[in-house]
DNA sequence: TTGAAAGCGCTACCAT
DNA sequence: ATGGTAGCGCTTTCAA
């Protein structure tokens, strides 16, 4: 059995308070004390309890991480950014996937309240804030952060960028490009698949350009749909010259489909995808695609969540939103500007 | 204040004892009394408080997941099997990184040791057990699994692949494919790093091939390390025509250098990886790797753990390897045989 | 500066 | 079938 603070406070013969206190650099306690404390509690191998310190403390220093894919890239360098603020503070993180699924989202959600996690930090695979979500997070005044996918009627904490500019600023780069028939192979039907979709057709709109309803199609987020619905796209008459992708995996599905159609990239076909995932530009046509801060928004979100758990009084909603920035590679580039670097 | 099981007691007018029964299906308790305790806890929304029952159960239903690098899809497609595994039996999972450094390591087995984690897999930053470690993980009998990389004399459980083998089966194909010269950029000096330049130079053995010593550089194993060090394998004369790589990130760094270069890919050199990621069939040149079967690495290492915590009686450790694959793509294809599928 | 008392919310064990 | 007692190992509150 390991060593519990009884056992030094009764091999030094002091009560067992002195030892927490000491042990816990507590003020008032003699500095002899804490000396002979610390000693003793070393040469036994002493290690906290911390679920016993959790439940007696009210603090748990253990964060929920809920994402629907961890696979994903985007949401592996989320949790990066994550660890690498919360670790310092002594917080560990209980990861989750939902696998896009709003059921188990919420199961996993539940289990991570009832094990009192300080906060959680949510890309929700959810469109709109369901009843027993708001119940749960805001009944229980949980501290909560929404990431990525915004959440219709939560108005918590969110980080994310804006989805609706993505989608504008690559498909505005395919149009100055001279691109004229531009596909969407959209996302799932939650903020950002929406957003990025709103952003693609105001690019249109702007400079007048009207596409065919058929070229708007998928609703996958995984390079298997992309590459599928990339090839019903090139049976279309007529054929895009420009696809703007949900995400830089359907992307790459995408890429896959058009080279063994035989046509070439960007000349026939032009690509961006949107992610900025850390192999994009290593793809067998390197992608142009918009930068979305994954690092800075798992960073970012932790800040507010640690912020909201240290603050006695509750602190009001933050919305932060990090700037899309296109980076341009092959995929995209037909005119021969020089590439933004 | 969230309801607890007490509040459920008083309200009902029978005892904590009771409630408690009923709520986890205990075999002794009425029909009638359980069904009532249900639905009354359902009304009150009770949900039980898992650091409690940790606490007095002596069971957290937390699994520690450490790994060097939560960006790495290896990893990531592990930590996927391992959450299949588990997650349908109640159990979540913390993870955390250790960067490649063994300090953080240990600093994190321990935090997840003082939190009672029911048990651990760990894909180890060290090459050797250190004294500390074994103390650790022995000393207080946790259970645990090792992963992917092997620790000089720990022999508790581990699940992983013959890395000799991976190294072997990949140089061996370089030969087969007509190279002459075959470099390695190897990896770190742990198990995997050691056992694939091993695997390498046994099949140089094996067909009587001499390179420099020079041809062995690296010590990575990320995808900046692989550009770097190729780069200087290509001022070497003579230029290596194959290289196999310590695994696929560290192989696409190696592409990109080769290319920038204006060589040719396979036809100037060779290129083998190994991991066989999600993304390495749509790198810039289809990448030939090892595939290590990831996402059954996690699956595996998650039975025998859960075996481990739910046996009464110690279980003899198991060592388990899955048998590394040949999948062979673009970037070593120089004979036209036709490509293994 | 030190310590005793009273929990945190639950479960194991033993009685009834 | 039901319930009382005694913790789990720690922290908070207050008294000495």
């Amino acid at each position: 059995m390991p060593t519990r603070m009884k056992d030094i406070a009764e091999d030094l013969g002091v009560s067992l308070m002195t030892v927490s206190k000491a042990l816990r650099n507590h003020s008032d306690v003699a500095e002899e004390t804490r000396r002979r404390v610390n000693q003793r509690a070393r040469e036994l191998g002493y290690e906290p309890n911390l679920i016993a310190r959790s439940l007696a403390g009210h603090r748990s220093f253990l964060i929920g991480l809920v994402v629907p894919d961890l696979m994903h890239s985007f949401f592996a360098e989320v949790a990066k950014g994550i660890e690498n603020k919360v670790s310092p503070l002594g917080y560990q993180i209980v990861i989750c996937s939902s696998g896009e699924n709003t059921e188990i989202e919420l199961r996993e959600i539940k289990l991570l309240l009832a094990r009192k996690v300080d906060g959680l930090i949510i890309a929700s695979a959810a469109p709109r804030a369901s009843h027993s979500m708001v119940e749960l997070l805001e009944g229980r005044n949980a501290h909560y952060v929404l990431i990525d996918r915004e959440v219709l009627h939560m108005k918590g904490n969110y980080v994310g960028v804006k989805d609706d500019k993505m989608g504008f600023l690559a498909t505005e780069h395919l149009i100055e490009q001279g691109c004229a028939r531009i596909a969407h192979l959209r996302g799932p039907l939650v903020s950002t698949g929406k957003g990025r979709l709103h952003g693609y057709q105001r690019a249109l709109g702007k400079h007048g350009l009207k596409v065919p309803s058929a070229y708007v199609i998928g609703g996958g987020y995984q390079g298997g749909t992309g590459y599928s619905a990339m090839q019903h796209l090139l049976q279309l008459k007529p054929r895009p010259d420009g696809v703007f992708c949900y995400n830089d995996p359907v992307a790459s599905g995408a890429i896959r489909a058009i080279l063994e159609a035989g046509l070439d990239i960007p000349r026939d076909i032009a690509v961006v995808g949107a992610g900025d995932v850390h192999y994009s530009d290593m793809l067998r046509v390197p992608l142009s695609t918009i930068n979305q801060s994954s690092f800075q928004i798992g960073e970012s979100s932790a800040e507010i969540l640690l912020a909201c758990i240290e603050s006695k009084t509750p602190l009001p909603p933050k919305r932060i939103f990090f700037p899309p920035r296109l980076v341009v590679r092959e995929s995209s580039l037909r005119r021969k500007a020089p590439p933004a670097r």
